[in-house]
DNA sequence: CTGGTAATATAGCATATGCTATACATTATT
DNA sequence: AATAATGTATAGCATATGCTATATTACCAG
């Protein structure tokens, strides 16, 4: 699975809007959007933001990056 | 004392290079560079990855930030 | 003294990000 | 139906960042 993909499967999970995971990130909901949607690739320290953030979720991330899913 | 100064001086205290700095922050050499020399205003996740930086070596940011040190 | 290395400062370019505005869809409410 | 509010997608511009290269300084080994 993709980055991209992977974020917005996060968001969807956790019932977050693209604003609310901007905050939980620091970041803001537009660079949300261009994840989700492709247009750029997230910074390394905008990663690490978001891998952290899944961590303090309980959500395994090298797993879903991993996954099969064709998105 | 200005956010520039602060970064050098807590570096300083710490005996870290610019890029072992920029290594525990998740940013490049030539960033925290640029912080130093006061070129740019740091993003606020990068900011963020600073004072947690300085949490984790129990170093009190905002306090260096009030003080009265000229720069 | 000469050469080599590390640390720092700076520049240029490509890319990521923040902010603002706009457009569209969905859902609520009246 | 009409309106309002929310979530999403996108665009443009200014700025921050990553990467590479270059210059300078300091320090140390030979």
């Amino acid at each position: 699975m993709v980055f991209s993909s992977v974020v917005k499967k996060v968001r969807l999970e956790l019932k977050l809007s693209q604003q609310q995971l901007a905050q939980a990130l620091n970041v803001s909901y537009t660079t949300i959007n261009r994840w989700e949607n492709g247009h750029v690739v997230p910074s390394n320290l905008a990663q690490k933001s978001f891998f952290d953030f899944c961590e303090s979720n309980f959500i395994n991330v090298s797993q879903l990056l991993k996954s099969d899913a064709k998105n």
